[in-house]
DNA sequence: CAGGATCCCGTGAGATACTG
DNA sequence: CAGTATCTCACGGGATCCTG
């Protein structure tokens, strides 16, 4: 997650549908897909989409979400969980006590991500007996 | 302390075939997300999608979808094409001739891989003004 | 407890240059 | 045309130590 922006081209807003038509300008593909890569860039890394699918059934303080995923390091935590925050997927709420205490949050932002994030995420069940074997069958030779 | 004090209701994780089995542990979360975050990391990287949507189009040569998706160097399409390949979801066609002639297809896989894709394309293309908005806010302060 | 500040390393990925 | 082979660098991300 970078300090800075995800566009890289021109300032422009990129025009809405989804490639994929035929007599579709081809060279317009990546630009109407650039909102899709802008998702996948932000969810697409290591440890988003675990935090996302803790937090769906409710709110989880900062341990708590660490010692449920295994092996995320609290850098990685605060930095995923900072940028969630940023986008407006996660809501951060931290009660001043001694020792504090702090909570995090699905918004309804982050809440409705986990529909299409489970779609995909039922392609991948599915699909996975055929990719590994296509992924044996291509090692082998 | 112990995996016991992390209250346990799976409810939103219960997707068919995916996480939370009921009385599922909290712990196995990253565990049942695995395939997930596995085809995650097989198309979240930086060309995959913008390759798979070129190519549901139809057959496309090397150099074709080099034109037409903006700033790939050919070594990283060669490289994302040798992934998708391997993992089934493209087939590569070579035809002899001086010079050489290779064709890139989406495989029947590749072609279903498009529907959860789009389902996240829209997902981002409609809440992508709420994204921008929630990070303007937070880089405001 | 929650998180900042550093240090450090592997690898993702761009820029050429060469080949069948 | 469709690649392979290097060189290089930036950055994602782990380990460790420090603070309010």
């Amino acid at each position: 997650m970078g300090p800075s922006d995800i566009d890289v081209t021109a300032s422009g807003l990129a025009e809405p549908g989804l490639a994929g038509h035929p007599g579709l300008p081809t060279a317009d593909i990546a630009e109407s897909c650039r909102p899709v890569t802008e998702i996948l860039s932000r969810i697409g890394d290591k440890w988003s989409i675990l935090i996302v699918m803790v937090l769906s059934d409710g709110p989880r303080r900062f341990t708590q979400i660490k010692h449920t995923i295994d092996g995320i390091s609290q850098r990685m935590l605060t930095l995923t969980l900072k940028g969630l925050e940023r986008d407006g997927l996660v809501t951060r709420t931290v009660t001043p006590t001694i020792p504090p205490r702090v909570d995090y949050e699905l918004t309804a932002l982050g809440h409705s991500l986990r529909e299409p994030v489970n779609a995909l995420g039922r392609w991948a069940f599915a699909n996975r007996p055929a990719i590994l074997k296509a992924r044996a069958l291509f090692d082998r030779t």
